[in-house]
DNA sequence: AAATTCTCCTGAAGGC
DNA sequence: TGCCTTCAGGAGAATT
């Protein structure tokens, strides 16, 4: 599923494609997505420029002259760019017409989305009350030590929190706890302000490397369709249960918190 | 206010 | 072989 460095490396890759370009139609053949794709949605869209695109946690912001566009990817949206007329498939939502060539939207569980806004986006509803970009000055070890004081809640509940910070998924909140050596489960106001600053570190490095190897994909494909980022890098213990620790060699174990599959070392990572 | 549960959807995997 | 069941998962909405 595209989590923040899949989304930030689609950003660079379409980036040089869209920017100044003229959208000059969508084609929508299915607005049920998480929610529906706005029925006026072309009339917003037809002859207007893209300015500039932005990346807010895991949403794509295609500025336009006039409004923005906002894009999620859900967990399993894609985007392509097409040069030649290909037939659709069954999970083809949306086609974006530029003049040379078009975007183009799959995603299978429809967990995606699509909207416009004529506000500045930063105040839409999906986005205003946002926390901090992981990889901002703002995230960390203070502002986490404060925004975890008299809370209960389990650090990777909390680290997956997106008024607490935004664009940590499944997959690299473990990494990150992993790194840090802290166990999942532990309530936050019993973190130290120096554990946090491990933790934001780690939250930083892992985003970091996966950005760096997915903008690496992006130089040897030089196009949106190659599978970048994070499925290259090394994983320590996200999809490993049951598996020896990289570094202690205990096995590692798999719990399940708010319904998600959470693993980690007993051991590197104790309560 | 904070925390938990529910919800959308489909492909993959497992059972028989 | 094939049908049926189960499950994962991002994140906002609804509920406790």
């Amino acid at each position: 599923m595209p989590e923040l460095p899949e989304v930030e490396t689609v950003l660079q890759g379409i980036e040089p494609c869209v920017e100044n370009k003229f959208i000059r139609a969508i084609i929508v053949r299915q607005s049920k997505l998480r929610w529906e794709i706005p029925k006026n949605i072309q009339q917003h869209l037809v002859n207007q420029k893209v300015i500039k695109l932005s990346r807010r946690g895991k949403y794509l912001l295609f500025h336009l002259k006039v409004g923005t566009l906002i894009l999620h990817f859900g967990m399993s949206g894609s985007l392509k760019i097409l040069t030649t007329n290909k037939p659709p498939t069954t999970h083809d939502h949306f086609d974006l017409i530029f003049d040379n060539f078009y975007l183009r939207y799959t995603d299978p569980r429809r967990f995606g989305s699509l909207l416009f806004t004529e506000e500045d986006p930063e105040h839409h509803p999906l986005l205003a009350s946002m926390g901090p970009e992981p990889l901002s000055n703002a995230f960390n070890e203070r502002y986490l030590f404060k925004k975890a004081k008299n809370r209960k809640v389990g650090v990777k509940q909390f680290i997956m929190n997106h008024k607490i910070v935004v664009g940590v998924g499944n997959i690299y909140a473990a990494e990150s706890l992993f790194l840090a050596g802290i166990h999942p489960l532990t309530p936050v106001s019993e973190i130290t302000e120096a554990r946090f600053e491990k933790l934001t570190k780690a939250i930083k490095k892992v985003l970091q490397s996966a950005i760096k190897k997915g903008g690496t994909t992006l130089k040897d494909f030089r196009n949106s369709e190659g599978k970048a980022g994070y499925f290259q890098q090394k994983l320590n213990v996200y999809g490993r249960a049951n598996e020896p620790c990289l570094e202690c060699q205990q096995l590692l174990q798999d719990i399940r918190i708010q319904n998600r599959a959470t693993v980690f070392c007993p051991k590197c990572q104790p309560l």
